[in-house]
DNA sequence: TAGAGCCTGGACAACGTTGTCAGATGCGAG
DNA sequence: CTCGCATCTGACAACGTTGTCCAGGCTCTA
């Protein structure tokens, strides 16, 4: 009652701190830091007393206090689409590991695809000072980012390039992948293939459109426009423009999937239609192999994606890196039965 | 040269301060302090004196110095087995969820479901300061967290309990749906049952396990030991254990698998050979409706389970909670066809 | 016009740590 | 026994922010 307890509402719930144990072990501030940081000279002695008053204490340095001292977070920041996405879990779980390897710790933000909170994300990171971000991009304009990259965050773009601004990426080969893989349904005697596909806003979408394209005009094929759908997200949405396109006076033989979320739809509708329909989707699926048939993909490496875009982000934070650059992952045709039915 | 440069060579890579804006804008710190904070007492002209030098510094509020000051980081941190296994996917997507409605950033680590290396997460995680903690525990001694708890780290458990202290744990209920499974395997007139799962250790595991013998119990049904596998991990090793029961003197006419990858593997198993056999599996896995037959499990709700538990998390933070809980999340069985095959 | 009261702005300390540097201690050699 | 050196230890400032508190200038009223 008397001493005015301060120290007992303190913050952190009575955190003790160098000084307490300092106090306790009857040594100086510095010797503590020195024995936490596992500095030399200390002796034995000294040191034994120093981790007694620690573990009695139950002191944690506070690291809050030491980044501010040091100006190294050892943390990096990971913003992506949707954790919840089986395309980003593995990509998330090897950026972590690669930070893991360099003593970093990871934070995580999904954008859920909006430009406006992928900005909100970065500059919370920013200002807590992440070391290095890794970002799957939502919006097309990052130059609010050039102040911080100019002030030293490593910044790597994953998936789909930054726009308006100069930053290393990593990639696959949307387009390629995509123009092989409807080159691989022509190449099985479609001429009307459906493209189902994000917002081509979204770079990726836009690159399988183009690639779908590119394939359709290589092999001489006009594409009608009501082959085409575009921007469409959701469950629902996905099923009623495989239903559209799947009907109507001139319908389509086959589709190409834009994305793992559109595949999934699109074999559910075909399931459950009597004639049969060729489908190759982009990005792998689980279980895709043990369907009747099995689903032919165009396979891109989510974990590869993560781990090159971390090494370069540590590889910036060393100083060994200079000017930005643009790596693109390939992709793989996995042919497993749905791509190489016929027309019918 | 002359002027030692101490300013350029600053740690943030040369990132303004407070001071560097209030100089430029011609106010004192404080004020500055007061503008980025939206604290009242600053004219509009001043404010706006202010807001240019911030723009035209590209100057960023240091966080780290914030949460030293105030004692509360605005973030949680987040420990589990595997961000890439879909089963935690969601449930982190939901934590991310209910801490970004409080204004928290959620820092991710995978413990790999090795015990060590989650407690040093845990302890990382705590010298950040993070102002609370989420952990599906791989190892069965949290009594290292004592002194974090006792400082006012608010802590919950997913998935499985604390082991050796007193903590508020949300999980499924492993126990009854386990049972409830083999009960339904029972059902449908299956008598030699096999059970395939994770290592005992496992709180969930071995929960599960449970559930398989009492409804053995129930139905009378003696187990014998060649049914059950126990501890497999990795898909090579559950695909013989699977086997080794699917043959031999008294082969199994139903396997109860213990977790999403080992139904997975199960269900690649099954399908090669000649005579069916009926699976019921623990957890739900994407595509299950499309196999032939459909999959049926023991459905749990992961993202629930998260934001049970986030809300929990920032409810002991708000201080109102006090004892430590036990929440039991039901589990759904979802018949899809394979848990209905008759025996063989 | 003087005094009271309010509003704005700034000086200063503190948060817990680490780097710098100087002081203390102990030991061996001359 | 004293000096010199090496080793160990601690005082102090600084990191960038926020809370406290006071000063100065303004308005409004008497």
């Amino acid at each position: 009652m008397a001493e005015t307890a301060r120290r007992t509402e303190s913050r952190y719930g009575n955190r003790p701190t160098m000084k307490d144990v300092a106090a306790r072990a009857g040594v100086g501030l510095k010797t503590v830091s020195r024995v936490v940081n596992g500095e030399p000279g200390v002796t034995p002695d000294t040191e034994r007393r120093v981790q007694e008053a620690i573990d009695a204490l139950g002191f944690r340095r506070n690291d809050s206090a030491r980044v501010l001292r040091k100006g190294r977070t050892a943390s990096i920041g990971l913003v992506l689409e949707d954790l919840a996405d089986p395309f980003y879990g593995p990509l998330s779980r090897a950026v972590e590991e690669v930070a893991r390897a360099h003593g970093a710790l990871l934070i995580n933000g999904s954008s859920a695809e909006d430009p406006e909170r992928e900005q909100e994300l970065v500059l919370a990171l920013c200002a807590r000072r992440v070391d290095g971000l890794v970002v799957i991009p939502a919006g097309d304009d990052h130059r609010y980012l050039e102040p911080e990259i100019k002030a030293g965050v490593a910044t790597v773009f994953v998936d789909r390039p930054a726009g308006q601004i100069d930053a290393d990426v990593v990639l696959s080969d949307s387009f390629g992948g995509a123009r092989d893989g409807v080159a691989h349904l022509i190449a099985h005697g479609h001429r009307r293939i459906g493209f189902i596909g994000d917002m081509p806003r979204i770079h990726t979408a836009a690159e399988r459109l183009r690639g779908y394209r590119a394939a359709m005009d290589d092999a001489g094929i006009p594409v009608e426009p009501a082959w085409m759908s575009l921007g469409v997200t959701g469950p629902e949405r996905v099923r009623r423009a495989a239903e559209t396109m799947l009907s109507g006076p001139s319908p389509v033989t086959a589709v190409f999937a834009g994305n793992n979320r559109v595949t999934v739809t699109v074999v559910r509708v075909i399931t459950e239609r009597a004639r049969p329909v060729a489908l190759v989707g982009f990005d792998d699926i689980e279980l895709a192999d043990l369907l009747q048939p099995g689903v032919t993909v165009v396979a891109q490496d989510a974990a590869q994606l993560g781990r090159t875009a971390a090494d370069r982000l540590f590889r910036q934070l060393d100083g060994s890196l200079v000017a930005p650059e643009r790596i693109e992952l390939p992709t793989r045709l996995i042919t497993r039965g749905s791509g190489e039915l016929p027309p019918a």
